[in-house]
DNA sequence: ATTAGCACTCTCGATATGAGAGTGCTAAAA
DNA sequence: TTTTAGCACTCTCATATCGAGAGTGCTAAT
């Protein structure tokens, strides 16, 4: 393990580097942190920290900056729980005393603050619809042929869907189907209406079978999409621009491509991810290696316990740590309250 | 009037600029568009043409790029009509050959294909619902004191907000003011519902009054919001930077905040965009200084005659217009078939 | 165990240089 | 009168050179 002088040589390189992304070099150490030994000494602890893999050096004779495993040392032993200024607070306060349209508008303001406070991108994926419970269901026509299946759920998420009805079906044959769907459906949750319960539904109606069939098709389609899909919404992409590591526009290039895909953020959210914890994956930890230079911290949204939804913040691997942590938790503290109230 | 000869000089000047993002020079044009001419001839065309202000030179003895008055006679008077490859129209019935789930969803799908195609940033504007009629209104309980205000459109566009209801409201209430409502409100145009109108409904059922009272407030702002404001969509902004116009990242930058400001990028949509006809606005024309380098291509999409939407194209003034146009054009046809029998 | 001293390495910005592309002008040719 | 060849000139851009500056690792002294 490391002794207490190369400790503090590593922290004070890692808060360095991540505040003036340059290496950083034995003087600078001696005289900005004090640490009362000469910068021979520290050298000589920096080679060895470079040796153990915390440190590395971009090139020879240049200072040193943090390895990965470097990071993860800070962010698992180091790092300082850091509070929220008065003006951090107020913004996440502001956006949570609005008052709410949808669940989804909520969502999408908050990953547009935790973008701002952070000033890295910020992705979200909004409600998963695993345990909710089906709360109504109508069919409408809206014109000849045309109909709308419409889907409320007990988070307020309304889903809907365009179909095709036989020409015959008259408001009444409607309104019973309808009826009948929600006889079987209501109070459901998503995962419990499967394919042979629904099969169900259209023994007790043999004289509609024909429309029964696709309209039930069409909503179990629709469901299963829902449980696991939530809407992504990525905001700050450009923020990024901001930082050194982007000024190759080739970077800057494939960085925003990949946040504009949005089936793979999907994918690395949900394995980075774990329920009611902030994870941290820092550069090479993540498993794709698009994502060798970036850090991406995740935490997930819940409601009365259910997990409802991810959302994470992706940076380059000399990322603040403790500020992102810090705004993370308190903006999950507050989307969570709201929501509870919210539904 | 620019004679024979200054016309097809302009013309080469700006397709070969089009093509190559380089000032073009005498010797290439003589050379490449086989003009007949010898270079020393073209320069003083080229001179006329710049003193008349439709060519301007980056620096002495660069060759010439077009101005935006340059761009602007080309696309009135030179712009050829292109046909699309087949590859281009495989991609386009590709997408609206899929079956559809919701409005915006073929919507935000168009969006992609745009920018995929022409290889600039596509931004949409979703349904606009001024012209729409109310097909149906649904007032559900959601827990205690928490409901959902559904409104349905003939276009199969669902609005629903979350309300606060009082507690002591039953089911049977619930219904009776649902009934109302819908007796009130459909196949009423959403520009009809004025609150003058509304207060009629609380006439109606006075022992509801408080109800009503916010239930009311409620509907005629989201209604009001959804007339104006459709959702805004972008595709392909990172596209943008591999155009050379963009190998400076503070240009980047400012290109990509510009994209995300999408109160920004409605005004400017709709300011530039004329009801059925493709409008192009290069450059300066914009009347915002942040688009002096940006020109934009707009069309808007309709179902009935009636206009929903619009989307347009925005990319370096180096745009290959007729490319543009012709995919516009193109795509616009398929989306408002598309609708047309989706609805 | 620590540190001063020093030679060495590497980057980065400034400066110089030359090739290349293109122009405008003049004078000759058509 | 119009076109063109010729040429001197301009400006950019890529490349090379150079020195300052920052930082290192090693050695020897403390």
């Amino acid at each position: 393990m490391l002794d207490d002088r190369k400790i503090k040589i590593l922290r004070a390189i890692v808060v360095d580097y991540i505040a003036t992304a340059e290496p950083v070099g034995s003087r600078t150490i001696a005289r900005k942190y004090r640490m009362g030994i000469s910068p021979a000494t520290i050298r000589n602890e920096m080679a060895d920290l470079e040796e153990l893999g915390y440190l590395a050096q971009p090139y020879t004779s240049a200072g040193r900056i943090p390895s990965d495993k470097g990071y993860r040392f800070y962010v698992d032993f180091l790092m300082p729980v850091v509070e929220l200024s008065q003006r951090e607070l107020n913004e996440i306060r502001r956006i949570f005393k609005k008052r709410v349209k949808e669940l989804e508008d909520l969502i999408e303001e908050t990953s547009r603050v935790i973008s701002n406070l952070t000033n890295y991108t910020s992705i979200i994926i909004g409600p998963q619809l695993h345990e909710s419970r089906i709360k109504h269901v109508e069919i409408l026509k809206l014109s000849k042929g045309k109909g709308l299946l419409i889907i409320v759920t007990n988070y307020g998420t309304v889903l809907n869907q365009i179909i095709e009805l036989p020409e015959n079906l008259t408001d009444s044959d409607l309104t019973r189907i309808s009826n009948l769907f929600n006889n079987f459906l209501v109070e459901k949750t998503v995962d419990e209406i499967t394919p042979d319960y629904m099969e169900r539904i259209k023994s007790e109606m043999r004289e509609y079978e024909q429309a029964l069939d696709t309209l039930i098709h069409v909503l179990i389609e629709r469901l299963e999409e829902s449980k696991e899909n939530g809407k992504v919404f990525a905001s700050g992409s450009s923020r990024m621009l901001d930082f050194p590591e982007f000024k190759d526009v080739e970077k800057a290039r494939n960085f925003l491509s990949l946040i504009e895909e949005e089936d793979f953020m999907v994918r690395v959210l949900k394995y980075t991810s774990k329920p009611n914890q902030i994870t941290i994956s820092i550069g090479n930890e993540n498993p794709w290696k698009e994502l060798r230079e970036f850090s991406i911290i995740t935490t997930n949204f819940s409601v009365g316990g259910k997990n409802l939804g991810i959302f994470g913040v992706i940076g380059p691997t000399r990322m603040d740590y403790s500020k992102v942590v810090s705004i993370l938790n308190k903006v999950t503290a507050y989307l969570n309250d709201a929501l509870s109230t919210l539904i």
